[in-house]
Order: structure tokens, then C-alpha cells, then sequence
DNA sequence: TAATTTGTTCTCTATTTGTTCTCATGTTAT
DNA sequence: ATAACATGAGAACAAATAGAGAACAAATTA
């Protein structure tokens, strides 16, 4: 996340976050050039094509609007020292990969819905888990945990390769991975090819758009 | 949301806001081009056009005198601290009314679960909307409506007396109250007999403890 | 009815602004 | 030392924005 922001960019960036509301309209380049000592456009442009390719900075398109920041980028602030909101960090569908989101993005969450440790939101694609009022599109919160108890209902990492979200049942010799969908079967595996990353604590769903 | 107007289009649209009681009858464009510093009455339109394209400003349709704005805009100021938490307010359960909680207490929920319209929170009493994915304990966000669209899920009073949630279908002279839950029977009411108290528009769950 | 006001459209022009270039100067890392 | 990169100045260009004024038709007023 922002991984690769040069000196100068990081410098431009926190001024505009310190700065946006001083503003009456979003400062053009002419202006802005003025705030940071730069007597070039061209020069300020370079740093800002470098801001929007982090999606930091809205691409204006030859609009001439002014330099506004991203709704990605104000929520950085918001959320940074903020306890009440979570990280949206992927997608999850049984038998993949969890992907992850280009730009992670938060979602303020009801003290209800979470525990006290860290916690993060994934959107479920898929219908593994129907019968427990999982659907497709529903979020789920799932708290960060290496370990479950016997009935919980696990995000599973299968073979180091799998990601999948099911109840977990564990014995000495034999992990049982089992879907709440009767038309599916319950998953046989050893052990060590199932490695638990986190705990379903919390379900939310739309009702009314595609997010 | 207001995406992007131009500096002095928004420069005319906060005169506008802040002039709006000042002006015994909405101002021409003329009387706007004395305030605006404009000696063409053409230019100004220009502008005016672009608000109104925003939904900002009503078009007055050749009509003399009519620079004036719409309620979208009146409501954009009142609703500019928009803050995200919403009321609990009671709990639900199909034939009951809906049993008002002593205290009120807000929860912070995510802009993805609610409206623009005022909401409120809900907990579901029974299983009457199992099979969709609404379980004994769910919150559920019911934006506040006296009217739904058919197939809508809506907080229905039946005969001013029960309160239910149901799926809703809308006919002259019936109105059918449907439980998503293949043990119930649909419900026919005339259409005086059921109104509409809400819509939903978001559900959420707790898998950790009973709250 | 006639005169005036007002909204609307049009053309023309000027300025501002975002964008892309090239060139030059440092700084840092291999 | 060389390459790679960060930084900045300035020129040049196209598009967006802004304003003036003329002309016209509908609405309003006298």
C-alpha cells in the first residue's frame, strides 16, 4: 500500500491532504505550483501523473477542475487512527486463491460485528455456505486467528493453494472442511494441508446495489 | 453527488445558497449579472445551463423570473453532515407488532448497507425469511417508505396491529404478504388492510455472541 | 396593441489549464 | 564511473473555460 510515493510526491500528497478543505475550489496546477515553490507546470504535472497512477489524485482529463484528491485517498486519514472501520481486502470463492483488491478500501463496522482483535472483510463469491445464510456478494467479517474451534466457520488455506470459507472440524489425524450447501460434500484432508488465516465473526449484505 | 462543477459555476450555485431568502422574487439573469460582476446576460446562461443539468437549479421553461433551485439542492445542504450511524430501534417478529427497545441505542453502519433516505435499524424475531438468508438475530436496515416496488422485502402493519417482514406483491385489489420460507403460506390482504412502514435494504449477522 | 423585459441561442474572442515535450542538474545505487 | 532515477525549468499545444455582444421569441407590462 502507497509503497512507492518519491520524497517530493509524498510531500505534494500531504499537502493536499493537510490543505483540502482551506481550499474554496481544488487548486489548479498554476496555484499549486505556488504552494510547493515550483515555478514549472510541467514540472508539478509529472509528480501529479505519479499521484494518479496510485489512485491518490483524480484524473481530471484534460478537465479543467482543478487537482482534487480520490475518495481512496481521504479515507487514508480517516481511517487511519480510527478503530471503528475495517479493511476490505479481497474476494473469496471456494476452491481459489483469496483475491486481493488493487486498492484496499475501508468499511466503518458496527461495534457488534467484531471482536477485539484485528479483524478484515471479505466479499464471498459463491455459494458454498447458502445454507447458512451466506450468499453470493454478502460480506463477512473474519477476525485474524491461526487456530478455530471444532463448528466455526473458518477462512481454510487447502495445500497452500485454496482459499475456502467453511465450518472446521478437527481430529488427531483428519481436518474436515464442511460446506452448508447439501449438494455439496464435506471435504476430507491431513492436518497439516489445512491452514486456518481467520474466523467468521460477522455476515452484512446490500439489499440494494451492486457494490 | 455535485461531481464536478466548474469554479464559477459553483461560484454562482453558493451565491445562489446563500442569497436564496434575500431575493423578494427569484432573481433574473440580469439582476445575476450585476451580483456576478457579468455584463452578458448570454454568458450567465451558459452557466445556468450547466446547473441545471446538475439538477441544481430549476428550469424555468421561458417562464420570466424563475432562477430558482430545486429541492435536490436545498437538501444537499441539510444532508451535507451526513453522519453514519443509524437507530436500533426495536425488534420484529412476523405477527407481532414491533416491540420498541426502552433505550435507543445508534450503530455504525457502512454507506454500502444503507440510503440517501433516512434508515433505521431492526432485529429479526423467527425464521419467516429463512431461505432468504435472514435468520433468528439478524439486524436488518429498513429505509424509511410508505411505498414499495413489488418484490420488494418490506416492514408491513397488517390491520394496524402486526408487524411483519415479508416479500411484497402489490395487485388493485390484493396485496400478497410472502414469506421466503417454503413451510409458510403467502398471505392476501386488501390493500387498506397492510401498510408499508419501511423498505430493506441491508442485513447484517453476528456469528460471536447474542447481543 | 405596442413596448419592454426576459430567457435562449448563436458567433466570436481571449484566457486559463492540463498535458506532453525536451533539456539540464543533481542524487543514489550498483 | 556509469546507469538509473528524481527533480526542475521552460516551450509548445489542445482543450476547457469564460465573457461580450447580437439576434430572436416568448412572456410580461404598459
Amino acid at each position: 500500500m502507497m509503497k512507492s510515493l518519491t520524497r517530493k510526491q509524498q510531500e505534494i500528497f500531504d499537502f493536499l491532504l493537510q490543505n483540502q478543505d482551506k481550499f474554496p475550489h481544488p487548486p489548479t496546477l498554476e496555484e499549486l505550483c505556488v504552494c510547493m515553490s515550483l515555478k514549472s507546470r510541467g514540472s508539478l504535472h509529472t509528480h501529479i501523473k505519479a499521484l494518479i497512477k496510485e489512485n491518490l489524485i483524480e484524473a481530471p482529463e484534460r478537465k479543467q477542475r482543478g487537482i482534487r484528491l480520490t475518495e481512496y485517498a481521504k479515507e487514508m486519514i480517516n481511517h487511519s487512527d480510527d478503530q471503528s472501520s475495517l479493511p476490505f481486502v479481497g474476494f473469496i470463492a471456494a476452491g481459489k486463491p483469496i483475491e486481493a483488491v488493487e486498492n484496499i478500501t475501508y468499511m466503518t463496522i458496527p461495534e457488534q460485528l467484531k471482536t477485539q482483535k484485528p479483524c478484515y472483510i471479505l466479499k464471498v463469491k459463491g455459494d458454498s455456505m447458502l445454507e447458512q445464510g451466506i450468499y453470493d456478494g454478502d460480506w463477512v467479517i473474519i477476525e485474524q486467528r491461526s487456530y478455530a474451534r471444532n463448528g466455526e466457520i473458518v477462512v481454510a488455506l487447502i495445500n497452500k493453494a485454496e482459499a475456502t470459507l467453511k465450518f472446521i472440524e478437527q481430529y488427531p489425524h483428519e481436518t474436515l472442511l464442511i460446506p452448508a450447501n447439501s449438494t455439496m460434500e464435506a471435504m476430507r484432508y491431513k492436518p497439516e494441508q489445512v491452514e486456518i488465516q481467520g474466523v467468521l465473526v460477522g455476515q452484512m449484505r446490500s439489499y440494494t446495489k451492486n457494490h
